[in-house]
DNA sequence: TATAGTGTTATCGG
DNA sequence: ACCGATAACACTAT
């Protein structure tokens, strides 16, 4: 289930396996993850044609096709990309964050594209929390959370009263953070996650900028927010792995959150 | 068996 | 208008 490394991996697939290759059918029939596209639509727009670039924001991928429509991708929390040959046998994507699925196992496929050589792309997603849609509204999307500038960052948080985690948790604050990501940039920065962000210092604004940063970095090059040294320790009972205390563990922002009750602050 | 969950969006109420 | 909480989506793991 993918925070922003793993949609990355996803991106990295799809520029590897899916770009210029001729599109000759598409599935589109799940209207649920197809919203709000009538079915065919989506085929309609993108047979005969190809994906030539993988972009990401955040969370969210698209791929460009020459002179038609953008095809906007979202995971949702158990989407992932997987391309299969012409025999039905994966040849890429699909081997991470999984719910024990095996390769081949296309039970949950909800959207597909079929390739002129008989490849196919599927977005295989059992709990359907993902999306297709053509050309996704990017504007509101903060900047990447690789990327963001201090200036940025400082300026998208605001001076609310609402939890510090919230707001990292906010798209439009910051693309990219999902809830294991901000409980870990929360933990490396020493700040309780429902401290009212307009109670935080310059000094504790500054920090977290660059713990986003890091952190994100950490997660992209060591392959995964599972990577990441708090989240294994993320679970009722689990102990801090930086000074030993037994984590506390509320809901903030709507999620499920962890944190050390003696670096914390 | 019951519950929680790595995400987003619409809707409701303060 | 802003902000936060909640439900919906549907399946798996504990």
């Amino acid at each position: 289930m993918p925070e922003l490394p793993e949609v990355e991996s996803a991106r990295s697939v799809l520029e590897r396996s899916a770009l210029g290759r001729r599109i000759v059918a598409a599935d589109d029939t799940d209207g649920w993850v197809c919203r709000p596209h009538p079915p065919g639509e989506i085929a309609l727009a993108l047979v005969g044609t190809e994906l030539t670039a993988a972009h990401r924001r955040g969370k969210t991928l698209w791929c460009d096709t020459p002179g038609g429509p953008v095809l906007g991708i979202h995971l949702g929390m158990s989407g992932k990309i997987v391309i299969a040959d012409a025999d039905g046998r994966e040849v890429d994507g699909g081997d991470h964050w999984e719910f024990g699925r095996q390769p081949g196992d296309f039970r949950f496929s909800r959207f597909s594209l079929d390739f002129a050589d008989g490849g196919v792309l599927h977005l295989v997603d059992p709990r359907r929390l993902g999306r297709i849609r053509l050309d996704p509204p990017l504007d509101a999307l903060g900047p990447d959370a690789a990327l963001v500038t201090a200036a940025e960052f400082g300026e998208r948080l605001g001076w609310s009263r609402a939890p510090v985690k919230a707001r990292l948790l906010d798209q439009h604050v910051v693309a990219g953070i999902g809830n294991l990501l901000a409980d870990e940039i929360l933990w490396r920065a020493g700040l309780v996650p429902g401290r009212p962000v307009d109670g935080l210092t310059p000094a504790e604004r500054r920090r977290l900028h660059r713990t986003v940063r890091s952190t994100v970095d950490d997660a992209l090059h060591d392959g995964g927010v599972h990577t990441l040294p708090l989240v294994p320790h993320r679970r009722p009972g689990g102990r801090c792995p930086r000074d030993d205390a037994e984590l506390c563990r509320a809901t903030v922002g709507g999620r499920t959150t962890f944190w050390c009750p003696a670096h914390q602050r």
